[in-house]
DNA sequence: GCCAACGTTGGC
DNA sequence: GCCAACGTTGGC
């Protein structure tokens, strides 16, 4: 790479860490918000990696004994630290659909074990083996989730996004909403607001909803 | 299947 | 401790 380039690139990124840097000062300190619900990313359609199916539908979580799972192979820092910090049992998570077709909000689960050794970290031919984990001092942890119920209907990502968008213009309250401000966290924190909003949209006709829009 | 966004790694 | 290169996620 020319060094021309390569130095207006580093002067750029220098100048907007200042920025950052500045805006942080002038931002007060917002107090340390508080997540008690949750939204849980799986896949639904199949997909093999390394050999081993990462399919996990609402339905196949139904399917499992006593409805319950853990929720093991979650591989990134703040996933796993709202996972260890802030997820209580009896909490609830909305079940996620990612990585498919029709991505959206399927249904409602309900933590029912707290954070403990995920143990597919230890085991070699687990597509999330971690070999810079050991068993002294594990690295990553899993909580259980049962099924709740299925939701009146779906809720599909372009939904919510229509109202994350609108919300972001006028205010509301799903202008913060974890799913397009950190797009690609897998275990999201959601705010009491923001999960009775979401859950208020079952009994919603989505066209009645587009219609309202439009007026 | 593409690729933007972004988290992680590793050389310096 | 910076930051370029790399790897992964996940919508489209």
């Amino acid at each position: 790479m020319p060094h021309g380039k390569r130095k207006a690139k580093s002067e750029k990124s220098k100048l907007a860490k200042l920025a950052k840097l500045q805006k942080k000062k002038d931002t007060p300190k917002a107090a340390p918000k508080i997540f008690t619900k949750w939204l849980m990313k799986s896949e639904p359609e199949s997909r093999i990696e390394n050999g081993v199916e990462m399919k996990f539908s609402f339905d196949d979580l139904k399917k499992e004994p006593n409805e319950t799972t853990c929720w093991d192979g979650v591989r990134n820092y703040q996933a796993r630290n709202f996972m260890r910090d802030q997820m209580k049992v009896g909490q609830s998570a909305f079940y996620y659909h990612s990585n498919c077709k029709e991505p959206g909000i399927v249904g409602i689960t309900e933590i029912v074990k707290e954070g403990y050794v995920d143990h597919t970290q230890f085991d070699s031919k687990d597509p999330h083996f971690d070999k810079s984990s050991s068993k002294e001092d594990p690295k990553w942890i899993m909580v259980d989730v049962k099924y709740v119920r299925k939701l009146k209907r779906f809720i599909s990502l372009k939904e919510l996004k229509q109202i994350h968008l609108e919300h972001k213009t006028n205010g509301g309250p799903l202008e913060k909403l974890s799913l397009f401000t950190r797009a690609r966290l897998s275990v999201q924190p959601l705010t009491e607001d923001e999960f009775k909003f979401i859950l208020q949209l079952e009994e919603k006709d989505p066209d009645e909803e587009l219609k309202e829009e439009k007026s």
